[in-house]
DNA sequence: CTTTTGACTTCTGAAGTAAAAAAGTCAAAT
DNA sequence: ATTTGACTTTTTTACTTCAGAAGTCAAAAG
């Protein structure tokens, strides 16, 4: 199976030029170049752009959900897991910058698969959240509560707080963001608060 | 006192080509012609387009936080005071939709004045708040708490939310607006539930 | 003296255009 | 099964043009 190696070659080169640069900006010849390869060679496995990065979007994917999948395990609790998140959403961010600008915005013109993906990712994400609010009401840590409403809730809140930064052209600096994601686990903390039972509070 | 007379039509008559509009597509000729004078009439009263629309801006904010301060009076608690705000938010949105949308991201970027103006509501907005979050701590209806703190934070919240639907190019429709209110009150609903004193929550 | 106007210059944004670069295709070669 | 050379089509980019809007000012009007 030498062709499932290549094409994890090509994944792997193309995600270094899209992190770096941008869907956009990075043609397929600089990606086939990487690679000794010509264009020709590479539209062999991934006959046009999109399909590329279709299958660099899913790889990602994955790999999000299994670092959140972890960070929820492995919080003590609830509020701490829900918390957590944020700073998985940060690392990723900075790891996949451009990315994940591309993703923003640009891709979600066309209407098409990148909205779709975009939907799947929030009901799954919101699903996991859930599950791990059902469980905190279950030990005790939280009252009573709705939790596919407040984890919506919760995702709508971290959204928007991204699309603050994301949504604007500009590149955000460390600062910018790193603020961004201390006033948005302020806010979830609040939230979290009032979800709680006395007992746990401090 | 004709002079001022003046004035007062001049701005009128620009703030219902402005809320319509927004400012970019309206041309100073057209509101001369809608009072039935000239643009250089006009342009002795305010010499650029920009005075026009800083004093448009400013008349506008006034009636915001006309509102808000009533808002903050009536209500009943600090919690549905704080909810209440957003209301004040949509419908000034929807009465001024244009003109919001040019204080966003276009007027943004000049960077001068206009994020200066931004910069100001923020505090003073925020501070209206901080003072009816004390104002609940001292009834007893809140436990302790960082007002500013809380109160800057509650402004970002919305604001963030705002972003979502502002931020983008489109305009918003109605429901989308709406929907987007609702979930606004519900977060703060939670946060303002982790602030209160026992006794009060139902 | 205050206000308005006509005639003017300068500036900006939208539309168009041509060249370059990238994407995508395919029959032939390896 | 994979790769390539030669090709066509599509998209970007940089540049040009032009109309309409902004802004100026001396002179006119009340």
């Amino acid at each position: 199976m030498e062709a499932n190696d290549k094409r994890a070659q090509i994944l792997e080169a193309a995600i270094r030029r899209f992190a770096h640069f941008g869907v956009q900006k990075t043609t397929l010849t600089e990606i086939a170049d990487d690679l000794g390869m010509t264009k020709q060679a590479l539209a062999y496995y991934y006959p046009d752009k999109n399909s590329l990065s279709e299958a660099v979007e899913a790889l990602i994917l994955t790999e999000f959900f299994t670092n959140v999948e972890a960070h929820l395990a492995q919080a003590p609790s609830a509020a701490e897991a829900i918390m957590d998140l944020v700073e998985v959403k940060k690392t990723f961010f900075e790891k996949y910058a451009m990315l994940m600008r591309a993703a923003g915005p640009e891709l979600m013109q066309q209407h098409s698969k990148a909205a779709d993906a975009r939907e799947g990712a929030r009901q799954r994400l919101t699903h996991l959240m859930a599950q791990r609010l059902e469980q905190g009401v279950g030990s005790g840590e939280l009252k009573p509560l709705n939790a596919p409403e407040v984890a919506s809730l919760v995702f709508d809140t971290m959204t928007a707080f991204e699309q603050c930064v994301v949504g604007r052209q500009m590149i955000p600096d460390a600062r910018t963001f790193s603020e961004l994601c201390s006033r948005q686990k302020a806010v979830l903390q609040l939230m979290m608060n009032g979800l709680r039972e006395e007992a746990w509070k401090n």
